[in-house]
DNA sequence: GTGAAAGCGCTAACAA
DNA sequence: TTGTTAGCGCTTTCAC
């Protein structure tokens, strides 16, 4: 607008280089390509140039050309989030392998901003999208109208079971499974499960585990002993536990759907006279950074975030290279997790696979 | 390439739609855009064809014609960074506010990361760039090239004093010696301060908040309480902690660069016999989550990462849109750090004010 | 070995 | 009220 003394250059485009030269826009691009037909003397004079005027290629026409951005993105709930941020590390590390750029977003677990966010990254900028779903999306649409739109995607973390799509997901099964078989090899007999609502695919899995683990080891299954809360800090696993403990309930273990309920549920335990592990074992998932940091330290189930990152990302940009859709391509990756064995469970000597 | 049985549906343009109707592109365009000059009849057939198509605006094409991406582009040191992820966040709501979508990259501190993930980004398809060096950064040519190119950038975080351009930092001088002078009012007098290697500007800055705090309350310098680490991690602080004891050296009190260092130096001191906060008095930076974990809980300068990359993101989209290239708005944003006195350095009343 | 020209999808100035 | 056309920067086919 206002009058700029200062002659602002613009950016050099081929043309300019063509100009300078006397030759035209196409010799230009192929010689800076290194096209075999130009003349390696006129290569190196087109060089020159390019490199004095600092010539870039602009990007926005190389992708309007190609119909085709190497640009992917990531669709979460959280960002404020360790897990989530291994995620998000093994994204970035294969999509700057493989030359694709990397646009993130938060849904905030609410549904009309998930649906939003995947409507404006989908209006061409991006080649395809990685989605973890919110917790509160039962309703699908969103995802099935990409899928008919042919815009490939993959899944996340979180398993969408009622729509066929590619899918990288933690075998929360055999974590959970893994975590309450050790506590009972460790001879924990009264193992209550903290867990949310419940309704996250992710919680139903860990459940599963639960009660498998408890049938096979032939322990009765009592009810009163899953509690789904409302939250999942480390306040909701204290007070879980505290009230349980007043109520008088016989409990010596606790397998909780995270480490915060864990640690909440340890603190409690102490607060009122338990000894961890002595008295009180307990097992969390994820392997926060703070379980190491807390006393006793906290055992975990592991979930392998870089790894699921990456998979996920070699996955989509397959699916793009290869122009199948979401459709075509419906496979489900199921990675493992692993059992650390720290000390709020540790009190016997057992070899421990997981 | 092999026969594709299944015809995919290909993109609408609004040129088929054009065709469907027997009527302009332009016609379509104006139409979809609510221009005046179309008829309400007209507008009607072709709104609703468009939706039966599930037309949606090809944005490659858009942004190329525009010269204008709405996208920025974050580059930072590390992802799973609790610090970061603040910053992230704030950066990610601010854009989404704004329409912009944000791509992210990773440099792991290595300076040719940064220089060759800046390069890409600025190659067209972003409209900006937030950017925080790595640690070593002291080659700054790339960041110079930038502003030569006239594209649009803000720093935030660490400082870069050697190029004016705008930046969004926080006040580490006076955090520290807010910090500081809290250790003092508490009776401890004997300070040591745990910083990493020294070369950040951050670091510098939190060491002259130190020596500021010291001067102003007449408390001698004792160089031998200042110990550079090569390392920022709970071990390392523990490790140098416990070596200061075991020589011998008057201590009861230390303010770290990080609040893994604190965790480590207070867990030193605990584990010779010291009680936090009657014996030692310990005071970390950042308030990361653990900081409330670990007990006694970790008094701590909290750094307004959700704020900082609002900031930053506000002024990056300011410079874009107005069209304000980096030499012109170097402005620099200080924004506040508060304390947050917790149990490992409380041991008397005092009213506190940041 | 080099140039001319079409075209990627869309917008907007100009024409009718 | 609607259509025509040029053009955004680049690649690529075809022609010479």
């Amino acid at each position: 607008m206002a009058a700029n003394f200062c002659v602002k250059m613009k950016r050099p485009r081929l043309k300019d280089i063509a100009e300078a030269l006397q030759i035209s826009i196409a010799t230009v691009s192929r010689a800076l390509k290194n096209h075999p037909d130009i003349s390696d003397q006129l290569k190196l004079r087109v060089r020159q140039l390019a490199d004095d005027l600092n010539y870039e290629p602009n990007n926005m026409a190389l992708q309007f050309k190609a119909q085709r951005s190497k640009c992917i993105a990531v669709v979460s709930p959280r960002i404020v989030h360790y897990y989530f941020s291994t995620i998000l590390k093994g994204i970035l590390q294969e999509a700057e392998k493989q030359g694709y750029q990397v646009a993130v977003c938060e849904t905030g677990h609410e549904l009309i901003r998930e649906v939003k966010h995947i409507k404006a990254l989908t209006q061409g900028l991006n080649d395809g999208l990685l989605i973890c779903v919110g917790n509160n999306t039962t309703d699908i649409r969103h995802l099935e109208k990409l899928q008919k739109q042919g815009i490939p995607f993959v899944l996340f973390d979180k398993d969408v079971s009622r729509i066929k799509a590619p899918k990288v997901v933690v075998d929360d099964y055999t974590g959970a499974m893994t975590a309450v078989e050790h506590l009972i090899a460790q001879g924990y007999r009264h193992i209550a499960h903290l867990q949310d609502n419940g309704v996250a695919h992710t919680s139903q899995k860990r459940l599963k585990g639960y009660l498998s683990a408890l049938k096979k080891h032939r322990i009765p299954y009592d009810e009163s002993l899953v509690l789904q809360l409302n939250d999942i800090s480390i306040a909701a696993g204290y007070e879980a536990v505290e009230q349980m403990i007043r109520s008088g309930k016989k409990m010596d273990a606790v397998f909780a759907i995270t480490d915060e309920l864990a640690i909440g549920a340890m603190k409690a335990a102490m607060a009122h006279g338990m000894a961890v592990p002595q008295d009180f074992g307990v097992v969390g998932f994820s392997n926060w950074q703070i379980a190491t940091l807390v006393t006793p330290s906290l055992s975990t189930v592991a979930q392998p975030g870089v790894e699921l990152g990456q998979t996920a990302t070699k996955m989509l940009i397959q699916m793009i290279e290869n122009e199948q859709s979401a459709e075509e391509y419906h496979l489900t990756r199921i990675l493992k997790t692993q059992l650390i064995v720290r000390d709020s469970s540790f009190r016997k000597r057992v070899v421990v696979n997981t």
